[in-house]
DNA sequence: CACTATTTATAAGC
DNA sequence: CGCTTATAAATAGTG
């Protein structure tokens, strides 16, 4: 267009590449803008200065990166949390049932087999608080294990954080009937419905 | 632009509509291109035709989305697994330090008793076999446990999942000093990088 | 879809 | 950058 027709390839000059650069960029923002409006649909367009920046958005898909952005990091976050109290309940496991390997010494040994202990009459204690009496293990076929002094040890479980917490995952299940085949990359309307704020976001400009 | 000018408005006949989506989403698609290889810059963009398609894809953002959704996926399928684990680990907790309010019978607390029982049993077991005599608690301080018969009971802990799997979570940090203030919406270029596949994706179309 | 008559976008130049 | 102008492109309406 213009004085005259440029090639279909990078323009080397820069100041002169910026220029156009400037200029079709507010030409694709129209066109995108009334694309939108015109045929009443929803239209994403980022561009990329060549200085780095994230420049424009128009339409969903910012809000959409942004919002896949947060979630990522929320679930890793929780990820990580519920990873802490995995490795947490591992340890009282070990302490329960240690592995041949990691009994190094007899004061580990000791140490297990107060934890254990510990356990008895805390379970003890409770069938008491129950029952008011001791249960007899042989009556049932089990080994006697005898009434230990009786301790205020407890071992609460921790709360089971709920793995989904507050997310509700996407979901990119079921296209509907009339949807015809989405021929390139598998990103469905149907999915992205599913984000919300599908309001226009304004439009930022990076500086040079 | 042609014979006369149009109201920046839906256009209301739905044939006309769709006869003006088709060209103007093929102009978009080639202004798109021409801004990206003229000034050599990423530009994504993206349509949803009125027959719930998504249309088009140009440049990276579609791919960062997908990539995003995918990743978003994993971390949940991981964080559901995680979760199973914990839950598992309470239940085996529980039976080592049951809470009141869960013993309601004889039987329950039979039954927690025994599982002790060969917890210690366990225990004793291997401290037999690494010290090649039973240690007593007395002599410790502590309480004793009487030996029992050796049972093959064992309780593996089972491995720790690793957090944060095979995962690299996406570094948002450190902006680089060259790089201004990312202006607009929060997504720098500086994030995206960290993903990959930057190369341009071929276009899709759906018919309408 | 192909064909114009027009409107738009924009390359150069200030 | 913004303004101007000549020219290339895009496209609304039509057959």
């Amino acid at each position: 267009m213009g004085r005259n027709k440029l090639a279909l390839k990078k323009i080397d000059n820069p100041s002169r590449r910026k220029i156009t650069y400037s200029k079709r960029r507010d030409g694709i923002i129209k066109k995108a803008t009334e694309l939108s409006v015109l045929c009443d649909i929803d239209v994403g367009l980022l561009i990329f200065s060549p200085n780095e920046f994230f420049l424009l958005s128009y339409g969903c898909s910012t809000t959409l990166c942004m919002e896949n952005k947060l979630r990522i990091e929320a679930l890793q976050e929780k990820l990580h949390e519920i990873t802490q109290k995995l490795q947490e309940r591992q340890e009282k496991m070990r302490s329960y049932n240690p592995d041949v390997v990691n009994i190094n010494s007899v004061h580990d040994a000791i140490a297990h087999q107060q934890f254990l202990n510990d356990a008895i009459q805390n379970i003890e204690k409770l069938t008491m608080e129950i029952f008011h009496e001791p249960i007899d293990l042989q009556k049932s076929g089990c080994f006697q294990v005898p009434p230990a002094a009786t301790r205020d040890a407890h071992l609460t479980a921790e709360e089971l954080v709920d793995g989904n917490g507050n997310w509700n995952p996407p979901q990119d299940d079921h296209q509907p009937k009339e949807a015809h085949l989405p021929v390139s990359p598998h990103l469905s309307l149907e999915y992205l419905r599913t984000q919300k704020h599908w309001n226009l976001q304004g439009r930022g400009q990076g500086s040079a």
